[in-house]
RNA sequence: GGGCUCGUAGCUCAGUUGGCUAGAGCGCUUGAUUGACGUUCAAGAGGUCACAGGUUCGAAUCCUGUCGAGCCCACCA
């Protein structure tokens, strides 16, 4: 770690930029971010894994927010982990994207005026890698930035060399296997991106279209897609329609722009007869639904959209090389100069469009590769239904469930230029070999860009090879990613893995690739809206991290959303991220500028404890626990001998709620700590009896609370740590800081938030009557057993500003104000009081007081509750109303 | 058509298995401050928990319905 020659005195205010780069890249020049077992030490090796693959980003573009929430929730489990003692590996990559990167490069060669084909194959693919390199090194540096502390002597690209071996491997064993095959079947082609896509990279939207209804021999049919009649073949109706029943299996005659066509008449269970005429045209080559009937009646396909969108020679002269959509403003116009059109309808329909290009699909019948998912599907529900693999939040298990049961065949040849080649050979009549034989030639398709994803938790780890590291490292611990990849990339995780049976290599079962998948929300803009390019509202990580931080940056992703939640992006909640960065900076900067030692609870002298030295360690104790239980997930750990930890938490938060975990951290440093142990610290450090332990207890706080918060923010933790604190060990491999439960008192807590509320009762009190802030005003404090409340005296003098403070004295009755907080009546004497105006608050306390009373009174009164109420709460009850009742007491001793 | 969220303070949201007088931050109002921090501190105002029923001793929380917002899936011409 670089030693600084800073003064000794930090700097006022915490500036990122003098850390943030120095530290990481001392981070990982010490080898931190690698596993511990890479090391030579023989107990490292020991230790229980726990592993984390980064989702890789596209190299299609720089990074997003969307990536940014991702690497700050995935770097703080690591880190968490990492310093809980286990073997941690945070394996970074990024994805060739292949249609996404491919057509960004199409737009960019559109935009010089060429397309793809007049670079050729070659130079494309050269081009689209370039491009494809510096979007990855770009990506690289931003990672670094956020602080991600990843292994990146393991970084894994989906196109490099390991992978490419691994995505051959695993399509050649599913070949044979029979889980993949070849075939002409009907599928999604984007006329724009020119290959063919997977169902679910087709984006259904609703629209506002046009249904015509035609005249169509003695039927009348309706369609969205007058264009495709020139592609029909059939009308189909139902077998049970009387109405038609003479025709079926007949032939008639239909009106068509290239001339008279005979057209079939089928009778088909898929034709509702309920829906329109209850005839329907047929185009078995364009449409999902009318090539499952032309399958059914042997019906002829003819093309008549060709692969670009533009109709081809089969859809006549008349329109022929026309694109789609021009055809069908041509053929409409035709069909009304025929009279032929009955009726145009304005109606919603629901049109299917490319995730890439927008353009849209035109459904057609092409050869292409599938993987055949009947019977993985079934293995890959068993695995949540077992719960072998768990959702955060639950919820996103269903979605899980439901669209592996509804899954199709999936369709994974490609006919873009950049990606994986498919690596197997075809002959003329489309037989298929693995290796090179006379009379095949290799396929020219490439393979979808999620099929070297779907291998990424093994593939990164070595497979097919069994090395060090997928016998270490796979199955890996959490899938950390956007819900809105689901799909595209879990389920096909988990498919493969079931599909390839890749074993767990330490038990020999078959197990999901994660045990849970942790899902965080999209990141909107202040408004709710999505980010988008059109709308401009895009924020870059790397400007908003120039300004306010990486920390802050990082704290406000990981902080501000509960798993599964959409997050707005509220640049006033970085502000407050900073700010509390700067919190900390300064809360260290008092404690290293006044207090020398160690910070060392057992030097600590038992007899001059106060309430607030084992308050705020009870608080302290509390908010640890809750930090543990979001981290840690115990479900992950039910394995003999996994658990490195002395104590299991407590259930104080939600596994992976890390919102909840920074809202405790929060509250405790700057309220808890910040706000009232440091004040109250300033006056025990001034008194020989309580120096030395508010000494020990404001470091040792201090010490806890950064380890506690380096998993969020881990650079200006590390910035006090060693330049504030100065440590030896980094605080990034330091252990984590162990709370002991002997530190859990809550009397001494609660008695803390008393005299706190005293402090806020005396103010309240000044500031109802206008009290100067800086003058001083008396006080005084009535308890039984009001010890406790005696040895604050000092504190509370000064936080509430007393001239005098008596305690258990019988205080003066006229012109005072009282109140009654808990069992400690608190009066105030005050110059400009008059007898009236305190006679008049005490009115108002006592009426409080009393409202109180009859409330539970009236609860205890009725049986049903007293009977059926838990017994705790009943209890409860009664100690409620005796103290309200003995705080009416006192009020009314106050009276004149 | 099927599924999933969500309606809580002016704004953004917490609110664990039903149980104190429903919380926080921002914003707003008032005030403070020469030693950790103005990237600060103190005090205050502000809510019929969308609406209507039901279950219960007790509902923001559970159930049903209504209204409103959003998301995902689906080959209906």
């Amino acid at each position: 770690m670089p030693k600084p020659q800073q003064p000794k005195e930090l700097p006022k205010a915490y500036d990122p930029t003098a850390y943030e780069d120095r530290i990481y890249a001392a981070w990982e020049k010490s080898g931190a971010f690698k596993p511990a077992s890479d090391g030579r030490k023989r107990a490292d090796k020991d230790r229980r894994p726990y592993t984390i693959i980064m989702p890789p980003p596209n190299v299609t573009d720089r990074l997003h927010c969307g990536h940014a929430v991702m690497l700050a929730l995935e770097d703080a489990l690591i880190r968490y982990h990492r310093k809980r003692g286990f073997d941690t590996l945070y394996l970074p990559g990024t994805d060739h994207a292949a249609i996404a990167t491919a057509s960004m490069v199409d737009k960019q060669l559109a935009k010089e005026g060429k397309g793809r084909h007049d670079l050729g194959r070659k130079k494309f693919e050269e081009r689209t890698m370039r491009y494809a390199l510096e979007n990855k090194r770009t990506i690289e540096e931003q990672v670094r930035a956020m602080g991600t502390s990843c292994d990146w002597s393991r970084n894994a690209f989906t196109m490099d060399e390991p992978r490419r071996g691994a995505v051959q491997e695993a399509f050649r064993r599913l070949y044979k296997k029979g889980l993949i095959y070849r075939g002409s079947y009907m599928v999604n082609w984007c006329p724009v991106c020119r290959t063919v896509l997977a169902d679910d990279e087709v984006e259904h939207q609703e629209q506002e279209g046009v249904l015509y209804h035609l005249a169509y021999g003695p039927f009348t049919v309706a369609t969205t897609r007058p264009e495709t009649m020139v592609g029909d073949t059939a009308v189909a109706v139902h077998p049970k329609d009387k109405r038609y029943k003479e025709f079926v299996g007949k032939t008639v005659e239909v009106p068509m722009i290239s001339g008279v066509r005979k057209i079939k008449v089928v009778a088909d269970d898929a034709v509702d007869p309920e829906y329109g005429t209850g005839a329907v045209k047929v185009t078995p080559f364009h449409d999902r639904t009318d090539y499952a009937i032309g399958g059914r009646h042997k019906l002829d396909a003819p093309e008549v959209i060709g692969e670009d969108g533009t109709m081809t020679a089969a859809a006549g002269k008349a329109l022929a090389g026309l694109d789609r959509f021009e055809a069908r403003k041509k053929l409409v116009a035709w069909l009304k100069r025929k009279k032929l059109l009955k009726k145009e309808e304005l109606m919603k329909h629901s049109v299917g469009r490319c995730y890439r290009s927008d353009d849209v699909i035109e459904p057609r019948i092409s050869d292409q590769w599938f993987v055949k998912v009947s019977d993985i599907k079934e293995q890959a529900i068993r695995f949540a239904e077992d719960g072998d693999l768990k959702f955060v939040p639950e919820r996103f298990g269903k979605t899980y469930r439901q669209w592996l049961e509804n899954l199709h065949d999936w369709c994974i040849s490609r006919q873009i230029w950049f990606g994986h080649p498919v690596p197997a050979f075809v002959n003329d009549k489309g037989d298929v070999s693995l290796t090179k034989k006379a009379g095949y030639k290799p396929s020219e398709d490439t393979l979808d860009t999620w099929f070297s994803s779907a291998l990424w938790p093994f593939s990164t780890m070595g497979w097919p090879k069994q090395i060090a590291d997928f016998k270490r490292f796979f199955p890996n611990d959490v899938l950390e990613t956007g819900y809105d990849i689901i799909f595209f990339w879990i389920t096909r995780m988990v498919l493969m893995t079931a599909a390839l049976d890749v074993k767990d290599e330490k038990t020999g079962q078959l197990k999901p690739p994660f045990h849970t998948a942790y899902l965080h929300g999209l990141v909107r803009d202040a408004r709710g809206r999505k980010f988008s390019k059109s709308l401009g509202n895009g924020v870059d990580p790397l400007e908003m991290i120039g300004k306010y931080g990486t920390d802050a940056l990082r704290w406000m992703l990981a902080t501000s959303t509960s798993p599964g939640g959409d997050l707005k992006f509220d640049e006033d909640r970085l502000v407050k991220s900073r700010n509390f960065a700067n919190k900390l900076w300064n809360i260290s900067r008092f404690i290293t500028g006044t207090v020398e030692g160690e910070a060392d609870l057992k030097l600590l002298r038992a007899e001059t404890l106060t309430t607030f030295d084992r308050g705020i360690l009870h608080k302290l104790y509390r908010t640890a626990q809750t930090v543990e239980a979001a981290f840690h997930d115990p479900a992950a750990y039910d394995k003999p001998g996994d658990v490195p930890t002395e104590s299991r938490p407590r259930q104080l938060a939600k596994p992976y709620d890390l919102g909840f975990a920074g809202n405790a951290l929060y509250e405790f440093v700057w309220s808890d700590f910040a706000d009232w142990y440091l004040e109250i610290a300033k006056v025990q450090l001034r008194n020989p009896e309580t120096a030395q332990n508010t000494a020990i207890i404001l470091k040792y706080a201090l010490e806890t609370v950064l380890g506690l918060l380096h998993p969020f923010v881990p650079f200006v933790t590390e910035a006090v740590w060693q330049d504030g604190l100065r440590k030896r060990e980094p605080l990034i491999t330091s252990p984590w800081p162990v709370v002991h439960e002997d530190l859990d008192q809550p009397e001494d807590a609660d008695r803390f938030d008393r005299i706190r509320e005293v402090i806020e009762t005396i103010r309240r009190i000044r500031a109802e009557h206008r009290t100067p802030a800086k003058s001083f005003v008396q006080a005084y404090l009535v308890a039984d057993g009001s010890a406790w409340l005696a040895e604050a005296g000092d504190a509370i003098n000064k936080l509430a500003r007393l001239s005098m403070l008596r305690v258990g004295q019988h205080p003066p009755k006229e012109e005072a104000a009282t109140a009654v907080v808990g069992d400690v009546t608190v009066v105030v004497p005050l110059a400009g009081l008059t007898s009236e105006t305190a006679a008049q608050r005490l009115q108002a306390e006592m009426e409080r007081a009393k409202m109180d009373i009859e409330r539970l009174k009236g609860r205890l009164a009725n049986k049903d509750y007293v009977e059926n109420a838990p017994k705790h709460i009943v209890t409860e009850t009664e100690a409620k109303l005796r103290e309200a009742e003995a705080a009416l007491a006192k009020l009314e001793s106050r009276q004149g």
